[in-house]
DNA sequence: ACTTATAATAAAACCGGTTTCAAAAAAAGC
DNA sequence: GCTTTTTTTGAAACCGGTTTTATTATAAGT
């Protein structure tokens, strides 16, 4: 079984070290511990390096010293933008730092989720950045046996105390959006969830229940709802807010953009205008609700940061060995940004037909 | 340096053959040619194999057979929601036949390709999807050397018919564009295109072209303009176009959906209205391009068989060694969807202050 | 029954690196 | 100048698999 057409194949650390007249260990501490390695022959065995450009094998190296330098990012769905923009930071520092990443979409599923949380292990990722866990989920357990580091962003499992993450302040994002609908006059404010045994749904919906509580005003289950956090998940519920009868809610708040959006298109389609008949506030600030048309006003939280961080995170896990066990958590500060869809809310009695 | 705490590594193939009582070769074959072990060994061999809950390390696979069961996928940018939804199916089939992938962006810059490429190569990959290629990009001749299998999707290099790709028929595409304003009474039509050298805007344009010398239409000169493939060019670019005085176009053909939203975006700013000043059409079909508020006219083309087609090509050139020099080319259907930015062109001479 | 072909397995070499260990060379100490 | 310490290097073992080659057991042929 000759190679046919005598391919050149890679040059190899032996290919090196005989050219230089060394064995394969000097090559190898030449590039690893040049320090161990006396100057004259260091030149020379870097001279041939160059001159035969050549590459360690990483491959090869990894299975020596465990280290892959790749770790492995799962989400639910890239093609939902918040995911598109915070896996591109990842990305972007783990290229500063040398890594490759390995793009997980597991539509929210669990089996997905498992699957590929076994496979990343088995094939000895540096590390996992979890981006979209249920907070039931126990996958992630398997990886605390395999002592590989992970951490969560944006979304967190039950005791969250207990791991390292990042992600924004999401109970005082709830609040500061319910306050402000509340400051503008509104009572019958309702809350229009995502997938809802998620801690950023939760969360948010706690900061809700706080605002509301501290201005008195008792929750009605009539005015909170959930679906998933997309914008057909906004449309489909929006729908039922909109034709929910003369008890109507003059304010929606949103567990996110998407299903702001959905619940928008809703509005349009059934001509409710928004501001004036219904206010609506989503979380989250993706690109698309500054769009003119949109102006959707929100609670806006850094994507971007949140990508960066905790990229900056896993490979800090990775590298410090000694900072393994100290618990990393960082928590964002949400920021109100308002724009055109929610208003004073109109007559005291509601603008029910 | 003795590993504290006893922690069990991962059981090897070794442990499996000293368990079972057969040589490490066996316990291999097992796995790999079943066929050439007896049944009584294969059967006990298989039992330690499930007992022990046995994976063979890829890492260690790939160092030997020489497939590493990973795709590189570079793009521009993964936040654009085209390669976001792109990338998603090519996620998906890849994981049906247990492939991963490295994802890489590369913002448009040739640096960034190039090391990305060089990159993967070292890392063996076994295949590369390139997703957005200039029209004079050289970096992929060195996957030729390397004789590492790759295809281009959506945008291809100069010489395109030496090569493996998949994409929409952009001629064709942005031929049915212009015949459908010019079947709509505008004559003087606008073309908003992209990053100029990329073949997917010169291949639109040459549509545009051809649809205006068909119809007897000179090409003016300021009427085609070039910017970047985003809402930001388009709006900036957009905002000339309505400033352009006495002998504005009354209709634009832009070279993608981003670019027409953000020409939408000036319009709106600089109350122009769409359509009745000004009709807009699109290409891709994005799916932001079907919200209520935009609704875009454009021209489709299926983002996600894009993905998938691909993909399965590169699976197959992975696979099918014989196929390997077959050239595989496939270019897919667009398809006009009318939506609401375009309208019959007005007054004849034109609707101009 | 005795070679001969064939099937099943084990031993060894290999993939391309790193790392331990021991030997050789150079520097230091007296 | 000779022993002792320190540097520098090479040989060998290892990481965890696959594959080639050699060996042994079994089946077939005459």
């Amino acid at each position: 079984m000759k190679r046919r057409r005598m391919k050149k194949d890679k040059v190899t650390i032996n290919d090196i070290a005989k050219e230089a007249g060394v064995s394969k260990a000097t090559v190898s501490r030449v590039l690893n511990n040049p320090e161990k390695v006396a100057e004259t022959t260091r030149k020379r065995v870097l001279e041939v390096i160059q001159r035969r450009n050549y590459r360690p094998n990483p491959l090869a190296r990894a299975l020596t010293v465990r280290k892959t330098g790749v770790i492995g990012v799962i989400v639910s769905d890239i093609s939902n933008p918040f995911y598109a923009v915070m896996v591109r930071s990842i990305e972007e520092v783990c290229r500063a730092y040398a890594y490759y990443v390995f793009l997980c979409n597991t539509d929210g599923r669990e089996e997905e989720e498992e699957f590929y949380i076994s496979s990343l292990i088995e094939r000895r990722v540096d590390g996992i950045i979890l981006g979209s866990v249920d907070l039931e989920s126990k996958s992630f357990k398997r990886l605390e046996e395999a002592e590989i580091p992970f951490i969560f962003v944006s979304r967190l499992p039950r005791d969250r105390e207990k791991y390292d993450y990042v992600m924004i302040d999401n109970v005082l994002g709830g609040y500061i959006a319910t306050r402000y609908l509340l400051s503008l006059g509104h009572t019958r404010i309702a809350y229009l969830g995502g997938r809802w045994n998620t801690s950023s749904n939760l969360d948010r919906f706690e900061g809700y229940k706080k605002a509301l509580q501290e201005a008195g005003i008792e929750i009605q289950k009539e005015y909170v709802l959930c679906g998933e956090f997309s914008m057909e998940g906004g449309y489909r519920e929006g729908l039922r807010i909109i034709e929910s009868g003369n008890n109507r809610p003059t304010a929606v708040f949103c567990a996110n953009d998407a299903m702001a959006i959905g619940l928008l298109e809703a509005c349009r389609e059934r001509k409710v205008r928004v501001p004036e008949e219904l206010s609506v506030i989503g979380f989250d600030d993706i690109p698309l609700s500054a769009l003119g048309c949109i102006q959707l006003t929100t609670v806006s939280q850094s994507i971007a940061s949140l990508g960066a961080l905790s990229g900056k995170m896993i490979i800090d896990k990775i590298t410090n060995v000694e900072k393994r066990n100290a618990k990393q958590q960082v928590v964002l500060p949400p920021k109100l940004v308002v724009r055109r869809t929610c208003a004073r809310v109109s007559g005291e009695g509601g603008g029910n037909p």
